[in-house]
DNA sequence: TAGATTGTTAATCGATTAACAATC
DNA sequence: TAGATTGTTAATCGATTAACAATC
């Protein structure tokens, strides 16, 4: 069992991907699962798969069998902070709001509680509620993650509120880049970004260039 | 001006990142900007900045100057081929699929120009189809792109079904892990695992580790 | 000219891959 | 025992950063 000071990032984007393939195998009965499993699945190196479940498994895997996949399961999940999910609340309740706000696939890790907008018109007051109740809800019930989901124009603007409201992580849907104190935690979902990085494959690989 | 065979994978991501600075500045009628001020704003590093743009840039920047920000601009979105939009489709038309089809943050780079469903309570034959009509469109439009917002057990029959019809880059939304042809493009969109992320960062951040 | 900033070459750093002894 | 697969140590590869001469 490997514990290094602390996982790298490029490791922890790789992790979530073996909890779904462990996932799907525990549907199926499978008891054990070897790193070369893992690693061809996900197109990855068995080696790199080693490595990374070094730094989660508290338990070795068996030499000539590979690893518990129920075991591995819960100390990938123990390891992510999956085991109790945390609350979040939403701000933008357009079509990306409504969506997030309804997407079932996050599976238990987080609790979306309410969603904010400044158009009381689509506020239902059971769930989605106009922004003035915003800081009280985050105070009172302790919020700790906010989803953005307003326009451009408007995300540094809320990202702000949020902050002095003292929410501790950002997750930003707006195609913009926002500043947070250094102290709060910033995750981009940039789907334009993301997007460009499509088309610029695309062309590259009717040009047989590739990227990993 | 340099030009060295191919741009790292790392580079690309940040491209989109630089464009973003270009249009606001040039919205703000800046005429020249170094590669520190770039940096600046998005927390990198100056030199990072000066190779990842050598790569893209057709004329050095001025030294003591800095880079013109419309020629710059210019020449990101050429190299990210941004300047004629691509055509593509939807499959899924629920919440997600709703918001992706009517989502006005992609700019001009791509055109969704319909929506199918299993369901044909979600079809309004105007943007949104039932599937039955995806090949047909498909072929006679041309489409190069196909977006999956499908509930996860759907996703690889899609992705199949696509692949079929002559799709060439797969833009998947769904929580799984899908299996294409090595001559298709596929770029994950996995919000679930970004939020496995996020959640261990703020768990990390109350330990002050840190991540990139 | 002096100051600022460039692009390039070299040094460092970190991540991936290879080799291999240990062991179920 | 033989075969498979593990975890670790060393080698390689690539990306980031530093140093610096060139130049606007």
């Amino acid at each position: 069992m490997g514990d290094k000071s602390n996982i790298s990032a490029a490791s922890l984007k790789r992790l979530p991907q073996y909890l779904r393939v462990l996932k799907e195998k525990q549907k199926q009965n499978v008891e054990f699962i070897s790193s070369t499993t893992i690693a061809n699945e996900l197109k990855l190196n068995p080696i790199q798969v080693r490595k990374d479940l070094a730094f989660v498994s508290k338990t070795d895997g068996k030499p000539g069998v590979g690893f518990e996949v129920r075991e591995l399961m819960k100390n990938l999940e123990d390891f992510l902070g999956l085991k109790n999910s945390v609350d979040a609340i939403i701000v933008g309740a357009g079509r990306l709001g409504h969506a997030l706000l309804n997407y079932t696939g996050f599976e238990n890790n987080i609790n979306i509680i309410a969603a904010f907008d400044f158009d009381t018109n689509k506020c239902d007051n059971d769930r989605v509620f106009n922004v003035s109740k915003m800081e009280n809800i985050i105070n009172t019930k302790n919020v700790d993650i906010g989803i953005i989901a307003v326009p451009r124009l408007e995300a540094q603007k809320v990202c702000n509120q949020l902050v002095e409201y003292g929410i501790k992580a950002i997750w930003n849907f707006a195609p913009v880049n926002i500043i947070v104190p250094d102290d709060v935690v910033l995750k981009n979902e940039d789907l334009s970004a993301s997007l460009s990085i499509l088309l610029k494959m695309v062309e590259d690989r009717s040009n047989k260039k590739a990227y990993k």
